[in-house]
DNA sequence: AAAACATATTCAAATATTCGAATATGATAA
DNA sequence: TTATCATATTCGAATATTTGAATATGTTTT
């Protein structure tokens, strides 16, 4: 298996954002419009709706019409699996500082 | 659980370069020294270094002294876990891909 | 058709990241 | 100690990302 480092490193940097991880944790719960993420995150909607287009283009979500509005969706199961990894090693961070305080 | 979202972002924000990638690339099969990485992944001893050191601040490689040289080593599985899963994600959309075209 | 609603895009400013060149530090060998 | 080897840091320029404000587009409702 050759050298895929670009694309791996986009996905990545996909995820690298504060906001765009809350929207994905958002998002895991069920679909969601851009008007119901405005309101959950908090965020102003040029900027939620920036980063729903940056990570549609990065292809982490989709979308489909519903009525008026439109939803967003994660668009793989292994996106959580990335996030809960993350998680996963942040906790094992603490509990070796923890440790490490005898 | 809170809102670790902050610190989810700077972990895949710490893998999201490919020059990086590949150096944890190599990093998963053995313990390296900066002299070997700059071998083997032809890129000038300043830029190794740079990210070597943003990737020991975001703790996802560590070191030791090894005689002359400090040997790097990938600080948890879990780092190969992520780049697993990521390279996976791709995969299956190729796979995708494949598919829609018949 | 006009108004209202939902979402996207553009633009420029602010901020952050990356890079190479040069220099600095630190350890070992002579 | 001086020289050499291995690695790190600093600096400024180039590039990329993020943001808010404004505007545009598209869809429904009236």
């Amino acid at each position: 298996m050759g050298s895929a480092h670009k694309p791996i490193a986009e996905l990545f940097s996909a995820l690298s954002h504060p906001a765009r991880i809350l929207i994905l944790g958002l998002l895991r719960e069920k679909e969601l419009s851009v008007t119901e993420l405005i309101e959950k995150t908090k965020l102003p909607q040029a900027n939620v709706s920036q980063h729903l287009s940056l990570m549609r283009s990065a292809r982490i979500v989709s979308t489909r019409r519903t009525g008026k509005s439109i939803s967003y969706r994660i668009s793989s199961e292994k996106v959580g699996t990335l996030i809960d990894t993350a998680l996963s090693m942040l906790k094992d961070r603490l509990k070796q500082e923890a440790d490490s305080l005898k």
